[in-house]
DNA sequence: GTCGGTAGCACGACCGTTCGTGCGATCGGA
DNA sequence: TCCGATCGCACGAACGGTCGTGCTACCGAC
């Protein structure tokens, strides 16, 4: 997530007021990214999106063009609201272990308050399209890399010996804890996962 | 996988020989798991099946009775191949830590050696079914309990002080290894993952 | 009057599913 | 030893439905 602010979707703006189509966009993305989150980008079909939406299927179809655009700025999409969601919120206290700290909590309470209903967004997403080439795909990809240099970058200003190990594993927990919660339901999983977390980051007040 | 041995698909067997059907049934089931591997199990479209098997869509569709059937059958298939290849090679050793590093090793000698052509099956399956409902996510959840469940019994036979914890912590940098391998082509996640194994697995001659 | 935004409608392809049929092996009775 | 009945298995054709994608027309704001 290091292209952090050029990812957030800025609504085209004339005088000051967010033009009609625009808004309708929006709200399609949002929607798109919940379905999405739960049956992943190829079960986001275009029927159903315009029948949740109460809006024509051709309607919404010509704000996209193709479905693969449509994939391709939910992503975009899903990533403002990452950033809004889990950095934004770190990026307020100055780089160092207690950022670090923030943003593995920030990540916890993304999942744990089903920001998007089925979980981390993007892990539903990379396990789909995981080996299946195309832009979806990259995108998808990107996002995992921004995110994980993110995170890299914040070890290292926190003074972490081997930041790309620590990243690894503090993926690793943050998104073991998401499947468990997902899949069986399993609320201790946070626990552990911060457990674990509090073993390997660099302690700070909490 | 605490059911391994009930899980394995034995052929109908008369006088010795396997019944056409039944043979016709496991080269089904095998294709099937390398297709949803990669495009899930909704993706394992019955037609395509069909289509790379040299067989009709009829003829297949028989063996099943219906798509979710095929699906159940897929993910038991995939139980039996995951026994086999990473259950039972540690099973030769008596319990303890050898034991328990040999599953690890295993796991991850299964995933880097693609035993399905996109990576980790469960991995793939979990994320797709994770928030829907039904019995193909049962059957899903249920191989992760049980993959977890012979973990945690093999870590508590090694001594382990909080077995829980440590199959958290294992089963996180195995699907983390995973993940990364197969949407980043990140071939070091697994040496990742095995350092970060062995700062939390008890020590055995390696 | 122009033009962005939305709706209606139809298309070809593919989906899971059902049906009737045919072929080959097996088996029981003469 | 033959022969008809039965069974397992696979086939092709077709069903209703949904998919993504076009084309055309209307409608409302500037």
């Amino acid at each position: 997530m290091a292209t952090a602010s050029t990812a957030v979707t800025v609504g085209v703006v004339t005088d000051g007021r967010i033009e009609r189509g625009e808004q309708t966009r929006r709200l399609i993305l949002r929607r798109a990214t919940e379905i999405a989150s739960v049956d992943g980008l190829e079960g986001l079909s275009i029927g159903r999106l315009a029948t949740e939406l109460d809006i024509s299927k051709s309607g919404l179809f010509a704000h996209f063009g193709s479905k693969e655009e449509l994939q391709l700025a939910t992503v975009r999409a899903a990533r403002a609201i990452f950033v809004e969601e889990v950095v934004r919120p770190a990026l307020v206290v100055p780089p160092g272990a207690e950022r670090l700290w923030l943003l593995c909590e920030g990540w916890l309470s993304y999942s744990r308050r089903r920001v998007f209903p089925g979980g981390c967004f993007f892990q539903a997403v990379q396990a789909e399209f995981g080996s299946r080439p195309g832009r979806v795909r990259d995108a998808v990809a990107d996002a995992g890399i921004d995110w994980g240099a993110l995170l890299e970058v914040t070890a290292a200003e926190a003074g972490v010996q081997d930041p790309a190990q620590l990243t690894f594993e503090v993926v690793a927990f943050l998104e073991a804890a998401n499947t468990a919660s997902v899949l069986h339901d399993d609320h201790a999983a946070y626990d552990r996962a911060r457990a674990a977390l509090r073993a390997r980051v660099p302690a700070v007040r909490r």
